[in-house]
DNA sequence: TTGACAAATGAACATCTGTTCACGTATACT
DNA sequence: AGTATACGTGAACAGATGTTCATTTGTCAA
């Protein structure tokens, strides 16, 4: 959910219309130090520091490790953008690299997603990302009913976060080497063993140990065509 | 004067595509080495090279010793990138008129035209109605665990056309006068009675007297943040 | 063949840029 | 007072990034 536009702070407000000048001039975002600069804050850290409040507020997105790394999300009320936000609202591209079985590990995109094969793609809100980097986000098909105790049926597109920890109660894709399984649970580490809990409430949780359970990325939404 | 599309080199017409691509998936511009990477080009500086060509030519502005400083000229003819725009998916913004309780019947949003609040509205891909009017079209939050059955967890975000008839094989939302109750089911007309078929494979169907079965809608598709 | 030019290579370099950390300040609450 | 939390400072660091250069390769005309 969006954080209302007057709840920012002053300087969080600062950087947003200076972000749409900017972009709009010169046709890139500004690097952090040009933040810092245009809007009267000493320290990168600072800047950073509320480019990230930005994110949680739900108006921007990063892209970690990489110069100018930001995007404005559009379809989010700013004063004087209204016009823009009516005409397109905000939603990203992200690659659909293929099916999720419960038969095979997840498979991920090679390296720092380059995938932009037009076919390969999938819009979807921004907010759908919860803040993660677009970068390290894909989606995946799932195939057969085998995620149905985490709520989840055959065709659903699940949208993920590649990463190989997680902390507790994020609900993840893990391969479990014992079973040659991959399954989507929420996950909650108990010192050697980790306890996987369905998403349906009716149903118990399995434990496994640590060293035969590879977390292979968090589950962030998951959209559904019916029919 | 702009060079033709057709006389720049495969190289420059390959790192044009890309960019096109690489600024609508992340917002920003790619670096050098990544256009490198995604063209086959081993050197940065060779890269570099093609991309002044480009500027030649009239296709691209530079802003020099800045990271990322590429920006492609709009109103350039570039093949492709016309049919982009066009095959880009819209989104829409669709009313979160209230909760779904399986205790009372779905509200419905009184008509179409109406005003709206703000934080009232929800971004969604043009793709998740399916064709459906977006005046008849809104969003409900799912309240409590009741849809289960029908693979919908509390938190779900339910994109439904208000309609008060269905064929066969919709998933619909319906008042059950005798129980009081609203379900989501796969809607079935058999005669005089109604099989609702939960959307649970595992799950019985439910057998209704078609009087006593109000459809109020039908389910488009569903939206899920997990945690 | 020779020369001229466009294009490409590989490496080195300086700077830009995001990230992190220890620490400081202000405010509210117990 | 003590504690917690949000916010800010300044500095340092590692990696990302644009730039440059000597050299090589390929093409084409004289």
């Amino acid at each position: 959910m969006v954080k209302e536009y007057h709840k920012l702070s002053e300087r969080q407000r600062n950087i947003i219309q200076f972000m749409l000048n900017y972009v709009e001039t010169f046709g890139f975002p500004p690097s952090i130090r040009e933040i810092g600069e245009a809007t009267d804050i000493a320290s990168t850290s600072v800047v950073n520091y509320n480019l990230n409040k930005l994110v949680e507020a739900g108006y921007l997105v990063r892209t970690n490790h990489v110069s100018r790394g930001l995007r404005l999300v559009e379809g989010v009320n700013i004063p004087g953008q209204r016009k823009r936000v009516q005409a397109q609202a905000q939603h990203l591209r992200l690659p659909l690299i293929g099916h999720i079985v419960a038969s095979k590990p997840v498979q991920m995109p090679e390296d720092s997603g380059q995938h932009y094969d037009e076919d390969d793609l999938i819009d979807v809100p921004s907010a759908m990302l919860k803040g993660a980097d677009p970068a390290d986000t894909f989606a995946l098909i799932v195939k057969g009913d085998s995620m149905i105790d985490a709520m989840i049926r055959e065709g659903d597109i699940v949208i993920m976060r590649r990463q190989s920890t997680a902390q507790a109660g994020d609900m993840v894709a893990v391969w479990l080497t014992d079973n040659n399984e991959t399954t989507l649970k929420y996950y909650y580490p108990e010192g050697e063993r980790v306890r996987l809990q369905p998403a349906h409430p009716q149903m118990d949780a399995i434990y496994v140990k640590a060293d035969t359970c590879q977390i292979r990325g968090k589950v962030l939404s998951v959209l559904r065509y019916v029919q």
